[in-house]
DNA sequence: CTGAAACTTCAAGTACACTTGAAGTCAAGG
DNA sequence: CCTTGACTTCAAGTGTACTTGAAGTTTCAG
């Protein structure tokens, strides 16, 4: 039987990994991922590569930029193939984001059951659909729902997503 | 004492929802929230506005789109002002849907978690830094990380947010 | 050797969720 | 009355993450 190859082409990386070639392309650009080239100018991924856009989406999905992806990704080591401790250092710390998004979905989830119980019926009983009357005393406005502490300036009442 | 006003003018509702007026005018401008005009064009929310724009807020941190938000609360009376039991009907949607979110969270977590243990050294043994060469043999690629199904097109490997 | 499929670059386009700026109008205290 | 700050519209700009299209080149099965 044939060995698995070596070296992946643009079309063979994105049927493995899901990812369209195009994205791929546009993660080379990035510097998130890197490529090889054959004589006719051709990219040659290789298996690590898989693994790097395996850990690309497993960040997109926890919220990461692709900047911040391409940072925590250029902490790897880039003379030797990543090692154990390497992949472990990336997902404890990555384990700690999720972690965390966990904690604060959940904690919304429970203000939302609060709420269903609530009756929303007066502006001044529901803590979920009226944060702001409470708040209004303070100055502060419907964020604190998200977690924040009412600031100064009530810019980015959402973390990072737009 | 002064009642509280019942109709606020963007800046207000802005200051109350940590919701800048451009953002205010924008959903606006997508059927999010209406408002009253005075004789001068400008301007008036009420009360139930706050409320509105706290669901929106916490909709968009379950994911939806302002899209898929604006049918969301279509479906609340329009004749009426919405009471409990409307108000009750999406918190529970949303409920639902955070209850997914979180689980799916979850389940990433549990894969991150048994990777860090695994060694991530050898493309055979790792199923979350390598699901490319175990997914290969059937066709599929890194996408069954998030949970989907190994579809024909691989198209959308994430749900929906770019 | 040939022809189709897969690849190349580069510029421009798309979708989302806003923000910014220009130019002008309204509201309210002194 | 007048000024100042808050408001108005509309067009254009921003940032993220890609996708699409055009025009041309490479690879490889037959």
């Amino acid at each position: 039987m044939p060995a698995l190859p070596t070296k992946l082409t643009i079309g063979q990386t994105a049927a493995r990994s899901g990812v369209r070639t195009s994205a791929l392309r546009y993660y080379e650009s990035l510097g998130l991922i890197s490529s090889e080239r054959t004589a006719g100018d051709q990219r040659r991924f290789t298996r690590e590569t898989l693994r790097r856009i395996a850990v690309i989406r497993a960040a997109q999905l926890l919220g990461l930029t692709l900047r911040e992806i391409r940072v925590a990704l250029n902490e790897l080591p880039e003379a030797r193939t990543p090692d154990r401790h390497d992949w472990q250092r990336l997902s404890q710390s990555w384990r700690g984001s999720l972690d965390q998004r966990i904690a604060d979905l959940q904690a919304l989830r429970d203000r939302l059951s609060g709420c269903i119980g609530c009756g929303c019926l007066s502006l001044e009983s529901c803590a979920l659909f009226n944060p702001a009357d409470r708040a209004a005393r303070a100055g502060a406005g419907a964020q604190y729902l998200f977690g924040d502490a009412p600031g100064p300036d009530a810019e980015r009442a959402l973390p990072r997503r737009p």
